[in-house]
DNA sequence: TGTTGCGTTGCAACTTGTGCAACACCCATT
DNA sequence: AATGGGTGTTGCACAAGTTGCAACGCAACA
């Protein structure tokens, strides 16, 4: 709509590929050099572009700054949920996302399960910290140190005969769930009902969130609920992706894109798409 | 230089704030709603800003996939990544890589503590250049004529009693830094934070990038940060070497990128990007 | 010393972006 | 249901900003 933007916005992504050189620029533009350069200019001063030395043109630091500040305002919540909503639509059982803050572990997601039992539980409410599989993940994130610590400061309340006992079993439970990356809670808070969870990660690797699948044993036996497993960690995995940037959020805009497939020539759509690919 | 162009790059910042209505974007740059609108049409159709539902405007996906692009483009960092992910990993805080850009020092890298109070900062945000380690280091290398241009030309903000108060302080200090090859920030820039830097160099000895750690005295006190000093300067050279190409790169993977995945992290459903290059 | 290749500048022509005013729409009031 | 203020949106005439040109400066090369 605005050309001179547009030209101009058009430059990034070329510089994305590599650095390129003031008549590289003209050329993919289709525009005189002195036009690039003046575009070139206005990017530099607000350090969308670097100059290096050798006048080569580089995508610059500003750039990497908004995108962090862009993800730092990214809602986990936001980004998870319609993932959250696939796999409830594939599994049918409750889907919960949570996250650690100041020492308690809090539901701040979840999709209902479509079975008629459905387990209790509420957003915004901290979990059973001690059994619940998510908050095993995102306790075993913690330095070591910090792990033991936390493990200490804990009530270990005995739910069912299978709710860890005290800080030494929550200790080992956790370095296996650090290993493994992935976690279960089986009838550790009710009897009846079991979790399995995966952890959703930033840029750095660090865990951010963790979601699980929770259903009682009237629905899915333990093993059943386990064969879910790998669809859960891809499911987190591929939060982690758009979390993360690594991939790009599905926008609801249709990619203006060069589809070499006429939209009529596309199968009849009856699979609901798993996971998009 | 182009206005347009400028008006609409002054969103960005804006946006990175927060999510922002049509209004309030036209206010901050003072022109009119309509001039407003197309300037976001074009950067919504470049995929830098994002409409959502509640017709606020939002940064784009697209911004973040060309911040990561722009990392990728930068090999001190793609080199040392590793290095700095297995400092973290034996000293459990926070560490940064910094480059010099356009008179400013820049993060362009980080891992973050593993401990729960970390310090704030931000992958491609300026740092106090006056007080920060890295920048001290980055300035020293410079040619003594530039070097007192460059410090003429800076603020001195007296972010805490121990701030650099001045230009003549500064250059003292990066006379010294230079000598000793190595740098501190100790309560420069928040009273209760110290950093400890060392210089990564390239196969002429110039200073390329700084590598920091920084810990809050609640966690270490300096004089215990300081026992890291070899540590680090240890990593700074294996990363010094391997830029340099004077040793060889043993690294485990060859992996694709500084690629920070989670190790239960698949290929996400590759993204059919890139398209035809 | 001339030549080629690059980035840079000033300028006149005109394409482009601008502000305006009117319109369409949603939601909260009355 | 009708009203009113608050949004975002559209077409249009004007001029302001952007464009391409041609000329210049400045390297590196031969």
């Amino acid at each position: 709509m605005s050309q001179t933007v547009d030209r101009a916005l058009s430059i990034l992504p070329l510089l994305a590929e590599g650095p390129a050189d003031l008549g590289r620029v003209a050329d993919h533009l289709g525009v005189h050099k002195s036009t690039a350069l003046r575009l070139l200019r206005t990017l530099h001063e607000h350090g969308f572009v670097y100059r290096q030395s050798d006048q080569h043109y580089r995508l610059g630091a500003r750039l990497i700054a908004l995108a962090q500040e862009a993800m730092e305002n990214l809602d986990v919540r936001e980004i998870a949920h319609p993932h959250l909503v696939r796999l409830n639509e594939t599994c049918g059982h409750t889907v919960h996302l949570a996250v650690h803050e100041d020492d308690e572990v809090l539901y701040i997601d979840k999709v209902e399960s479509r079975y008629p039992v459905r387990m209790y539980s509420r957003i915004g409410k901290p979990v059973a910290i001690t059994v619940a599989a998510v908050a095993k993940l995102l306790l075993a994130d913690l330095p070591e140190s910090e792990r033991r610590a936390v493990a200490e400061k804990l009530d270990y309340p005995l739910y069912t005969a299978r709710s860890t006992p005290g800080a030494d079993a929550f200790l080992k439970e956790l370095a296996k769930v650090r290993e493994q990356g992935w976690a279960t809670d089986l009838g550790g808070h009710e009897e009846s009902i079991n979790c399995v969870a995966a952890p959703v990660r930033d840029a750095g690797g660090r865990v951010v969130a963790a979601m699980s699948v929770s259903a009682p044993n009237v629905v899915v036996t333990a093993d059943e609920l386990l064969t879910l497993l790998p669809l859960v960690r891809r499911t987190a995995d591929a939060i982690s992706g758009e979390y993360s940037g690594r991939t790009p959020v599905q926008s609801p805009v249709p990619a203006p894109a060069h589809s070499p497939v006429p939209p009529s020539a596309q199968p009849p759509a009856h699979q609901p798409d798993k996971e998009r690919s």
